[in-house]
DNA sequence: TTTTGAGTTGTTCGA
DNA sequence: GTCGAACAACTCAAA
């Protein structure tokens, strides 16, 4: 009799380096299952622009799979019986996966397995979505992280990544195919046909990926540390939301980028260093949070700021979310998120600033947001992407760190090339003024077409005010007092 | 146990 | 216009 594994894909979208697929094939015939439950992740099922892509992505495995002689067998949760009976009804014998991270997912994943179990399946997970698993890396007291540096110095130190597998040529195919739904059935796409900015700017899958990666080895990576903050030019990876679907993998990026620096006479002393690898380590690094801090999706890790004084300002988080500031650069980014469900990592910061430390909205709302509109959307980086902003996370930007929405637009977009892609309404005002339209001279203004409260809103707050009201309240978090209490506007909070 | 060195991404002020 | 200092101590990780 023929030995038949269920391969249980989910965040590893791909043919190539997949732990579960290897063990699968090694053993006989191959059933891939794909089970569709999004209530089982709560409170963090996929977001708008997640689902968008999890549609075209299953498409492009499918795809794959057909050629290596195999299918996907789409089916609804609940996962434990949506195995079980695919186990049954395909005669598999093992389920195997690739382990994921998220709390919900993970004590999910535990309840499978022993169910599984129980019923006399074999069961196995696999690491295929990290370098190092998060219980791995530890201090030289056994515990977590929660300082960036020493913990990639301990990876680096760590024996490199196995090499990843190639795809299996053919994937061996059980004699009988159980039933199950197409991707359509699931409804993934948006009723309402708002992705017409992410087809244009993204190609899900595994050969999207792989393309993108190439592309960056290429073209990109040398330049990286001078070209990546600029968000007008195409400077980063774009791998992001890639490596979010698994539809490739951090080994065969670590392992491309070495072979890619070999090639390229980089000395192999200075490839640990590189600044992009590093950015591969922040997203371990948010893994490893996320794994021994399970709270944090929803709870700051700094348990003062559970207290914090977040304002409830739904007219100002409407205004941030479409846009609608006016500060331009800050417009510009929520825009391109909005249009392209992805933003410029450097703006992200702008914007996130903006929303935390301009209007004192809490850092959730934000992540609330990204985690509907970005294609990339993934729960740990997005969870220390949001408390490093709002410094309330491991590792955080100091509280007296408030990015200035202009002054970063000048900086990192000075041709304002960024700003009129995104704020076409601003295009015709000239360098000088279109960064801050509101100190423009009304001749200016008028020659380019703007009015200010008509057609682009006047600022919503003053960055100065907006600023020293952040910086009181984040002293008052902190347990601070008030450097001069003669012009303390709220003596007080300091009886 | 205590001490010590160090920490992604900035802004503003005043010399 | 450029440059260094202050921001404000705090926490982590390792010795």
């Amino acid at each position: 009799m023929k030995f038949i594994s269920i391969v249980w894909f989910r965040h590893d979208l791909r043919l190539e380096d997949h732990p579960a697929l290897h063990a699968a094939v090694a053993r006989g015939a191959v059933l891939p299952v794909f089970i569709w439950a999004p209530e089982e992740e709560a409170p963090w099922p996929p977001g708008s622009a997640s689902r968008w892509w999890l549609h075209q992505s299953l498409l492009a495995l499918e795809t794959d799979l057909k050629r290596a002689g195999s299918r996907l067998i789409i089916r609804r949760g609940p996962t434990r019986q949506a195995l079980l009976g695919l186990a049954k009804d395909g005669r598999a014998s093992a389920v195997f996966w690739n382990r994921r991270y998220e709390p919900a997912v993970m004590a999910r994943d535990v309840k499978v397995m022993e169910s599984l179990r129980s019923a006399g399946l074999e069961a196995e997970s696999f690491n295929g979505a990290l370098l190092h698993e998060p219980w791995e890396v530890q201090t030289k007291s056994g515990g977590p992280f929660q300082v960036f540096t020493p913990f990639w110095k301990t990876c680096l130190a760590l024996p490199a990544p196995p090499k990843p597998w190639p795809a299996p040529r053919e994937l061996p195919a059980p004699r009988k195919w159980p039933v199950g739904l197409p991707v359509e059935a699931l409804e993934l796409e948006p009723e309402v046909n708002w992705a017409g900015g992410l087809r244009a700017s993204w190609k899900p899958g595994r050969a999207g990926a792989r393309a993108e990666l190439k592309r960056f080895l290429n073209e990109r990576l040398l330049k990286y540390d001078g070209v990546r903050d600029f968000p007008s030019r195409v400077g980063t990876s774009r791998l992001s939301p890639h490596l979010h679907f698994g539809e490739i993998s951090p080994r065969q990026v670590w392992h491309a980028v070495r072979r890619s620096a070999t090639e390229k006479a980089i000395p192999e002393e200075r490839w640990p260093q590189c600044r992009f690898l590093a950015e591969i380590g922040w997203r371990e690094f948010a893994h490893h949070l996320l794994h021994h801090f399970p709270h944090t999706p929803a709870q700051p890790l700094r348990s003062q700021f559970a207290k914090f004084p977040w304002r409830d300002e739904p007219v100002w988080l409407r205004a941030w979310q479409r846009g609608l500031t006016g500060f331009p650069f800050v417009d510009a980014g929520m825009r391109e998120l909005w249009a392209t469900g992805w933003m410029h990592n450097r703006v992200r910061m702008v914007v996130a600033s903006f929303l935390v430390k301009h209007l004192l909205i809490s850092w959730l709302d934000g992540a609330r947001w990204f985690w509907d509109t970005l294609v990339d959307a993934d729960l740990a980086n997005n969870t220390l992407g949001w408390q490093w902003t709002a410094g309330c996370g491991a590792d955080a930007a100091p509280y007296f760190r408030i990015f200035n929405p202009v002054s970063q637009g000048k900086k990192f977009d000075p041709k304002a090339k960024y700003i009129r892609r995104w704020v076409p309404e601003l295009a015709k005002l000239p360098d000088r003024w279109i960064h801050a339209p509101w100190e423009a001279p009304a001749e200016s203004l008028a020659r380019a077409g703007v009015t200010l409260g008509e057609n682009y809103p006047k600022p919503i707050v003053k960055h100065l005010i907006a600023r020293e009201t952040a910086l009181e309240a984040y002293r008052k978090v902190k347990g601070q007092p008030h450097p001069d209490p003669w012009t303390s506007s709220s003596p007080a909070l300091r009886a």
